[in-house]
DNA sequence: AATAGGCTTGTTTTT
DNA sequence: CAAGCCTATT
């Protein structure tokens, strides 16, 4: 990660880099603080520079907990406290390891969750679920009581899945839940229910965590007197970063470790909430000066010293728009001459070869690779984009969008392991069982009935009659988790183990087995790294590694680099030159925000964040016309597109405007101006 | 009971 | 365009 500004000082003050604001923020004592940090204003440093001043102060580092919503953003922290306590500490380079408790809320809970696990009625040993397994187990259920064949369609697994997990987060009733968030399911608010009862049953019977079971034991622990007088007492100081993106359980969660506020600190911005989708509620931050008394300090950090002044004049333009009214107005002092570039091009096509030309300019002109950026409302938006780059040659690393552990084949593997660790996991064992040839779901359940009963399921596998079909594969399967719950060879060769097993059917089920082998031969890797198979399983669910292998711009980890990434993603980091790709009404806002005010709003906000990543050079590129995925009831696949509406005729001075590729002439922009509309008009008639 | 093939449907963003 | 559901075939 490169150095953020200020650079640090090594001075006699370990505060000289700081302004004012930061200082007040980073000097303040032990009562509740709330810092309103804008984009780019120093907000990573200042938290940083208050955990460092902490420290220096005597505080026990053991005995602060730093929270922060998303892995990258945990990551960074702890990276640069532990810098900045070094140098406060008088060693050398780093301290790795100073803040055992820095870490995302879920890591955190997980981690809380397996000491006290005993305390709680959890088995220690349980595993976590993924969201796919969650879906899974809620179809499951869902096939159990008979739901799956109604008159009308039920909602999907991910549906209820979701509706599920906004009650938790938003600490909200499903008849609440329901009608303002998933109307057309209202109907089946009575089955859902009995669907959501019988998933916890489910769950607690398997012995498996969701992720939203990290923050909801978590949080029913600080509801018992004496758990949460314990866990008060073990930290001294609580930070949590990004508050803006918490939830009410999250909430909830804070406050129960610290009711009166002491030690509490909390950063965040509200004009960059943008997690809304995941029940985060902008109030927990407005709200947050009057839950106690006397009421929080609050420290407003509005000098940006990222963006030049041009650029961040077209994003404050972008937020200004914005109904709601936002605490602070981001200043600069930071020169510049260029305005943001509003670039326009014909299709996505054009849209990645211009991208991919300015890119090698840019590097021409002295900008490394790692510098640049490239930003986009959804994962498949990139598509295109990262066609051209590898043609070209340039090596890209892409953020957000699929993950390497949701392909098929490494769920399998892990699944393996996973149904060794926690032979109660159904959902694991289901999906193992149906790897062998002739074991299909009816199979697969008769083995895991038979299993159920036992202290030792693993080892009743052998008593089990082998199912009709399987034959030797069988014989195979039972010999190899009976070897690897005997665990004789440690980790990480049970991986390997594994793998060798997983082979042959790699093979038989997949064409391209190959390039599948190589994303297990990275798992391998990646497994090298934990001292045990259940810190391995436990953490990768919560700290997935981002790339597959069989994309071929992955480059080499020391070599130069474009950033692709979700927005989402985004968050938190910044690059010289930006660009942001489909600046299109449908792409954002994404079309699929049913048109609730709120949720434009919360587009619009994505926007913001996206612009002032930029340091120096921004580019919003606007497509006329761009593919769309399904078939759209018109025959033809490009869909005419207009700018988007955060980008009104009245921001336009703010922006230089261009079109490429310089050689042809724009088209009649009244001819298109009047098929927009109409195109417009067609789609919204079905809304 | 397992698998292959055809038809429908919904489709973001993250832990 | 993929996942999911239904039907026909092995």
């Amino acid at each position: 990660m490169p150095p953020r500004l200020p650079p640090p000082l090594l001075s006699e003050d370990p505060l000289a880099g700081l302004n004012a604001e930061q200082r007040r923020a980073v000097e303040h004592g032990s009562s509740p603080l709330l810092v309103i940090a804008g984009a780019g204003s120093g907000k990573t440093a200042t938290l940083a520079h208050r955990v460092a001043h902490l420290v220096r102060q005597g505080a026990d580092p053991m005995r602060i907990l730093l929270l922060t919503f998303s892995r990258r953003a945990a990551a960074e922290m702890t990276c640069r406290v532990e810098g900045l306590a070094a140098t406060a500490l008088g060693a050398r380079g780093s301290l790795p390891g100073l803040l055992p408790w820095a870490g995302t809320f879920h890591a955190v809970g997980a981690r809380l969750l397996r000491e006290h696990a005993l305390q709680i009625g959890l088995d220690p040993a349980f595993t976590l679920h993924d969201r796919e397994d969650s879906a899974d187990l809620m179809n499951l259920v869902r096939h159990e009581l008979g739901l799956s064949r109604t008159e009308k369609r039920f909602p999907t697994k991910a549906t209820c899945l979701a509706i599920y997990s906004r009650c938790v987060n938003a600490e909200a009733p499903l008849d609440v839940v329901l009608p303002t968030h998933f109307p057309w399911c209202a109907e089946w608010a009575g089955p859902l229910k009995e669907i959501f009862g019988g998933y916890v049953e489910a769950k607690q019977r398997e012995n498996t965590l969701d992720y939203d079971d990290l923050l909801l034991y978590w949080a029913q622990m600080m509801a018992e007197p004496h758990l949460a007088a314990a866990l008060s007492r073990r930290f001294d100081h609580v930070l949590v970063d990004e508050y803006q993106d918490t939830n009410r359980l999250q909430a909830s969660i804070l406050l129960g470790l610290k009711p009166d506020g002491r030690g509490v600190t909390v950063v965040g911005d509200d004009a960059q909430s943008i997690y809304a989708f995941r029940a985060a509620t902008v109030r927990n931050i407005l709200d947050f000066p009057t839950l106690f008394d006397p009421p929080a300090t609050i420290v407003a950090l509005e000098r940006n010293y990222r963006s030049t002044q041009p650029v961040l004049a077209a994003a404050n333009a972008v937020i200004a728009l914005s109904p709601e009214r936002h605490a602070k107005t981001l200043w600069t002092d930071r020169p510049g001459e260029a305005k943001p570039m509003l670039m326009g091009v014909r299709d996505e096509a054009d849209q990645a070869r211009y991208i991919a030309e300015t890119l090698l300019a840019n590097r021409e002109a002295g900008m490394r690779l790692k510098q640049q950026a490239v930003l986009f409302r959804t994962g498949s938006h990139s598509g295109p984009l990262e066609i051209e780059l590898t043609r070209r040659n340039i090596p890209f690393k892409k953020f957000g969008g699929l993950k390497f552990l949701e392909a098929s084949h490494v769920k399998d593997l892990l699944a393996l392991l996973r149904f060794v660790e926690n032979p109660r996991d159904r959902i694991a064992g289901f999906r193992v069982l149906q790897l062998l040839p002739g074991i299909g779901p009816a199979s697969a359940q008769r083995v895991l009935e038979g299993m159920a009963p036992s202290a030792d399921p693993i080892g009743a596998l052998s008593d089990i009659p082998t199912p009709p079909r399987a034959g030797g594969a069988w014989q195979d399967f039972v010999a190899l988790v009976t070897a690897l719950r005997r665990n004789p060879t440690g980790w990480p060769q049970d991986l390997e183990l594994a793998r060798h097993w997983y082979e042959p059917h790699l093979e038989r089920m997949h064409e391209d087995a190959s390039m599948r082998r190589a994303d297990l031969v990275q798992l391998g890797q990646v497994a090298q790294g934990y001292p045990s198979r259940g810190r391995f399983l436990a953490e990768l669910t919560l700290d997935p590694p981002d790339a597959t292998s069989d994309q071929s711009g992955v480059p080499l980890l020391d070599e130069d680099y474009v950033t692709l990434s979700t927005i989402h993603s985004a968050k938190g980091q910044e690059w010289r030159s930006v660009f942001l790709l489909n600046l299109v009404d449908g792409c954002i806002p994404s079309d699929l925000g049913t048109g609730e005010a709120e949720a434009i709003e919360e587009e619009r906000r994505l926007l913001y964040v996206a612009m002032t990543r930029a340091k120096e050079e921004l580019q919003l590129v606007v497509p006329q016309r761009f593919f769309t995925a399904g078939q759209n009831a018109l025959g033809d696949r490009h869909v005419y597109a207009s700018r988007s509406r955060f980008l009104p005729p009245a921001l336009l001075p703010l922006f230089e405007r261009g079109w490429w590729p310089a050689a042809s002439e724009e088209p009649r922009p009244a001819a298109e101006a009047l098929r927009l509309d109409l195109t417009a008009k067609m789609r919204a008639m079905w809304r």
